[in-house]
DNA sequence: ATGTCGCATTCCATGCGA
């Protein structure tokens, strides 16, 4: 089974390189950020043309997930636990089948946190306290389940291509990694770490000064896996090209194999 | 390099978020 997750920075605006990946690609499943769109204008005809059926969590003009997969999705939850006052769109989880058993999904956006002085951070830091209560308690069911998203975190500084650029920024300061690291600390793997030591390893180039030209990169889009889909971990593919296409997102896809 | 995008507004220019 492939499990993809993609920024796609406006779903509207790159519709067309959603329908070529989902051809081209076909993952069983992929989880998608910043839609950028209400339900009421999410384009699902064109994506069940591909022989997807689709998942919505979205809101006006910004953030929006989605889940998109081959079979049905079921038991779809929207909504990260734990804040009944956050209107941000920004976590949909569901249940995929895999041949005999179930897998749970879900699509992360995690908040930006820039700039660190502000509310902003504060917010970033509770969303993750709230994300790594509602993991433990995934975790206590003992099932194969995937955390697919923009973490909007950079993990380490191989994970940059100039790290001292990021030494204060949200996506990278010390309170940012102490709350990634209690998240993975309580038994979830990172898919990537999990197939590579490699650094120089990005999933995000922004559109400013070059960036994409000069390799000026970050790896802020994760799959965390529970433990029993680490077991079944095969291989991880970061979808570099796509972010050569014409008008791409500043993301590129991230996909993972696993062997159910 | 204040360097680029996408969205929305009372709207052809500007502010916000990333």
């Amino acid at each position: 089974m492939i499990i993809a997750t993609w920024n796609i920075n406006s779903i509207r605006q790159r519709l067309d390189h959603l329908t070529g990946y989902l051809r081209d690609i076909g993952p069983d499943v992929l989880c998608l950020q910043e839609i950028k769109c209400q339900d009421k204008d999410f384009p699902l005809q064109a994506i069940e043309d591909c022989g997807y059926s689709a998942a919505v969590h979205g809101q006006k003009t910004f953030n929006g997930v989605a889940i998109l997969s081959k079979t049905p999705l079921e038991d779809v939850q929207a909504g990260l636990p734990g804040d009944d006052s956050d209107e941000q769109a920004r976590y949909l989880e569901a249940s995929v089948r895999a041949g005999e058993r179930m897998v749970r999904v879900a699509s992360i956006y995690l908040p930006n946190g820039n700039p660190p002085d502000t509310d902003k951070y504060a917010y970033k830091l509770a969303w993750m306290d709230r994300l790594i209560a509602h993991a433990s308690g995934l975790l206590r069911q003992e099932q194969i389940f995937v955390l697919a998203g923009d973490y909007n975190v950079i993990p380490e500084d191989r994970d940059a291509r100039n790290p001292e650029e990021w030494a204060g920024d949200a996506l990278h300061l010390p309170k940012t990694l102490a709350q990634f690291a209690r998240l993975k600390n309580l038994g979830l793997t990172d898919a990537l770490r999990a197939s590579t030591d490699d650094g120089g390893l990005y999933t995000f180039w922004d559109y400013q000064a070059g960036a994409w030209q000069k390799n000026n990169g970050i790896r802020i889009d994760h799959h965390l896996l529970s433990p029993q889909a680490a077991d079944r971990l095969v291989s991880v593919i970061i979808d570099k090209q796509m972010r050569a296409a014409e008008k791409p997102s500043d993301h590129v896809p991230i996909r993972v194999v696993l062997d159910l």
